[in-house]
DNA sequence: AGGAACTAGTTGACAAGTCAACTTCCTGCT
DNA sequence: AGCAGGAAGTTGACTTGTCAACTAGTTCCT
């Protein structure tokens, strides 16, 4: 391997910043969702997810995709979130492999409720202390970071060669 | 409640991008750290905590400290790590409750291996696509907002009051 | 039609983190 | 001295996420 190119200053502190941000900034917000809401932020993702779609439902497959979760993770999350009547699965008839997961009126009103509280958390932790310009920065930043990491998770895609 | 401020599309961009962009970076950077040296993130904190300290040992409660776990987490993580012969444990002498957490030769050597294709790791992932002058600016974004949440993390002070 | 290869989703065993209860030791007050 | 209260650390039960194996249905190819 070639000489390391170790870290300068400004970029140990972005990397080490962006970790201890990110495991606080999970936390404080995490804690302030149960608390108000009794949800975890898990439960939040996938509410929103189906919440924004037309019909309020989605294959399994679509929503771990959504949110880059390994669809293991999203059936044991589903089940226990079914378990709590925040949703529900419903067979495909197009697809006989498929399952829909559909978001019950107790699901909705549980987003519906938690929604304003959860905005006033995320402007609470993250937003507030930042400048118009700060935020506008960091969306551009993960924006760039995310696109490039989510490329890799796709399967290779079959290279024309010649 | 007033009524919500909803966020504006800047702060959704951002907020919905920092948790992406932090979910994904951590399960890229910890799959690479696995694949190259069998550490996992959580290990890798560890370690370096350790090896940057003058006796290359720490307090158990510093070094949750440190790093922001909570006592239980660490202890477990300490023992994992015993087991595999990367620390080992030492009672403080000063203090009968205390115990130390000390890096071991196999411990040192595995973080030195791991490091420089760690930080080749977070090139890639995070630093490579950006700015300096984006990394400057996340940085100080990290800096502010973890001020504040540690901060909230501390015990609450007594104020004086009158 | 028949079968290989793929896709959707679930399951169970395990790993990791959280929470509350507990042990042990220290400190400060009287 | 003796005791209340706090701090350091560990433990065990529980929750959540991961990994690999599995079932079942679909697609494509001949």
């Amino acid at each position: 391997m070639e000489a390391t190119r170790w870290l300068t200053d400004d970029e140990m502190r972005a990397w080490r910043g962006h970790l201890r941000m990110s495991w606080l900034l999970d936390a404080a917000i995490a804690r302030d969702l149960a608390r108000d809401s009794g949800l975890s932020h898990p439960d939040y993702y996938v509410l929103v997810s189906l919440s924004e779609t037309p019909e309020q439902r989605m294959r399994m497959s679509d929503l771990a995709a959504g949110i880059f979760w390994s669809k293991s993770r999203l059936s044991h999350q589903i089940r226990r979130m079914e378990a709590r009547g925040l949703v529900r699965r419903e067979d495909c008839s197009s697809d006989g492999r498929g399952t829909f997961a559909v978001l019950t009126a107790v699901g909705l009103d549980a987003i519906k409720a938690a929604a304003p509280y959860h905005v006033e958390s995320i402007r609470r932790h993250l937003l507030d202390p930042l400048t118009p310009q700060q935020i506008a920065v960091l969306a551009d930043v993960a924006g760039v970071v995310t696109d490039r990491l989510a490329a890799t998770l796709q399967p290779a895609q079959p290279i024309d060669e010649g």
